[in-house]
DNA sequence: ATCATTATGGAATGTTCATTACAAAATTTT
DNA sequence: AAAATTTTGTAATGAACATTCCATAATGAT
């Protein structure tokens, strides 16, 4: 019945998702969008509303997706605890290291978006979904961490909520150090030494 | 033989540092440092010519600080290396802590400066001594933990580079983790956490 | 007390930015 | 092929921002 849109909505997400991660919400311009994007400047208002939306579309689709692939990795309760924690840190640093060969940003949107929205009273939203993920993500690490606990894995010298919070820092920890430009076999080192941790 | 300043440039920084660690050097106005410092535009600019000096200033006398707090602790030869890397990470712990009381802002200038201008054109001389600071403080974090290895109180499984790379992406993890909120109590079971995967 | 020098307050400037308005173009349905 | 509807390109708008200007005030040296 009318003119259909000339781009997939996914994908323009996705590029304006590597150019946040790349520049930040502040310091990527309405403009910076267009040209990532493709789009033009009434397309782009029109189809996301604005800046922020976009930004906030973002930052959802992000997390969705990094939480479903953590929660299949975590929640496959045929492996032992120890290996689905060290698969999901060796897939983190893996992944990390693919994006410099692909020329893609470093880092993480959930990481940066704490830094740069954490007391930014325009951004409450954004930042509310973030500690919505973060809360979901470190229950779920708990209940895992502690099966591995039960069984004998994983140390018991920390609780399992302790244990759940050092890994989720450790992996906003990789991801800030491969944003500094840290090289991969150095990512695989912190991520031996992180599962060192865990051991009984 | 002339008018003198009406402030401290130390305090002024100091005011400023706060804005920039809260809010980033992007989202962080002349106007707002106007307000945080108490100045008045022109007295803002004469003593400092931009934003972007200032911001420079602020970050230099950060890491400056930051790293001298690091020597002094880790460089105190007479305590076992574990005592000293657990020092430090409880201060930084501690420290976080004391700002929620403070009400000041959490989190860590360097890391979100990486956040921020990690793939920032317009900024690659901050990252620059960033960089610089971070290869230093690396370098001081592996001479030491391989004093801890020969006296046996550290692993040896990972090389004392790759346990340093552990150590500084914790703090970071550290920081932002408590820039994102979490209580005392959490951050400690981390810092605890972290010091088990450096036991032989 | 006066001069030389510098700081300061407030207005002004030019730029960048997010967003909107509008007209033209495109596409599906009839 | 024409009508209805929506996208899209271009230009426009108004606000925010970094920075500068200028006149005035303050201070130390003489």
């Amino acid at each position: 019945m009318a003119r259909p849109l000339s781009f997939e909505r996914d994908h323009v997400v996705e590029a304006a998702t590597r150019t946040f991660l790349r520049h930040g919400l502040h310091a990527t311009s309405a403009e910076d969008l267009c040209q990532a994007t493709g789009l033009g400047r009434s397309s782009l208002y029109n189809s996301f509303g604005s800046k922020d939306a976009l930004f906030a579309e973002c930052l959802g689709a992000y997390l969705t997706r990094t939480r479903e692939r953590g929660e299949a990795i975590l929640g496959d309760t045929a492996r032992p605890v120890r290996d689905r924690i060290a698969t999901l840190l060796r897939l983190i640093a893996s992944e990390e290291a693919e994006r410099v060969s692909a020329g893609e940003p470093r880092g993480c949107l959930a990481v940066n978006t704490v830094a740069e929205l954490a007391d930014d009273a325009e951004h409450v939203e954004s930042m509310r979904r973030v500690d919505e993920d973060t809360a979901a993500r470190l229950h779920l690490l708990a209940d895992v961490l502690r099966v591995g606990q039960a069984a004998g894995e994983i140390t018991d010298q920390v609780s399992a909520e302790g244990l759940a919070a050092f890994v989720n820092a450790s992996i906003a920890g990789l991801r800030i150090t491969s944003q500094g430009g840290t090289a991969s076999d150095r990512l695989e080192d912190i991520v031996a030494t992180t599962l060192r941790a865990l051991d009984p």
